[in-house]
DNA sequence: TATTGTTATACTCTATAACTATA
DNA sequence: TATAGTTATAGAGTATAACAATA
């Protein structure tokens, strides 16, 4: 009997986190489509823009892929993308291998506008109260950080 | 001064929100990612298993494809996919226009099986507590179904 | 004429492998 | 020999357009 209802109550648990994994997703979807949006007046596509919003120091092409987890020669190709826009320039690094990749002042100036409207109509502020974002963040930190308990 | 505080309010709020917003979307690769793994040991892609997880009762085509949020045609070549490896077969519709996809029972004990190692191994079972996932059920329905307040 | 599903084809994003230039 | 970036090529996933069958 109580093993019955322990059962029972596991079953729903399985299948609430289910529920909850399938709207996570769906949020970020969401989430994404909005960003598409916010960003469509800039004239950028979504990959290139992307990129231009984790520049805020020149960084290593290397680096780049590691932070967007793709493999350099689509780096080289990102690169040359947002170069040709005038938006970014390779520079020298500390070694003649490496090469940075650093903003133009038009790129500065861009991302600086990019990242102000894409925060500003985020679907996070505009669907949620700030006690509401303030619960939010634990739990998504939990999501990430946490080591499987 | 009041102007001005108001101002930094703001500027913490947006930022903040971003913030969230980054989390959101990397909360959500990382549910795929942990999806992938899961899925892994029963030898589907993972498009085919997205799939077969959305057939409860036998659906149109055309159905499938909004769910999904792509083309008929594509469609076409999951349906195809499928039932080569037995999972589905199409039965008529309602009218000789329409196809359903269907499972068969051997799809239809695939589905249960994953459905279950899938619910059970995700992120937000493991890594959040009772607690947690009552909190965060709500947020995420807002952010889902709110008219953008 | 409008709709469902199919076919053939093309495109986008991204990886792999081979290459170059340094170190 | 090992590493950073580049080039050329290939593949996965998906869309577009034209089409066939049915309504």
């Amino acid at each position: 009997m109580e093993v019955r209802s322990a059962a029972v109550a596991d079953e729903a648990r399985v299948s609430e986190a289910w529920r909850l994994s399938r709207m996570i997703v769906s949020v970020a979807e969401l989430s994404k489509l909005n960003f598409a949006e916010n960003i469509a007046p800039f004239g950028l596509p979504v990959h290139l823009a992307r990129t231009l919003l984790l520049l805020d120091e020149p960084a290593p092409m290397s680096e780049l892929a590691e932070q967007l987890g793709c493999d350099r020669s689509w780096i080289t190709s990102l690169a040359d993308q947002l170069e040709e826009r005038g938006l970014v320039t390779r520079v020298a690094g500390r070694d003649r291998r490496f090469k940075l990749i650093a903003l133009t002042d038009s790129g500065t100036a861009l991302r600086d506008q990019m990242t102000a409207a894409v925060a500003r109509k985020s679907m996070v502020l505009q669907r949620l109260t700030d006690e509401e974002r303030a619960l939010l963040g634990p739990l998504l930190e939990r999501l990430l950080k946490a080591p499987a308990r």
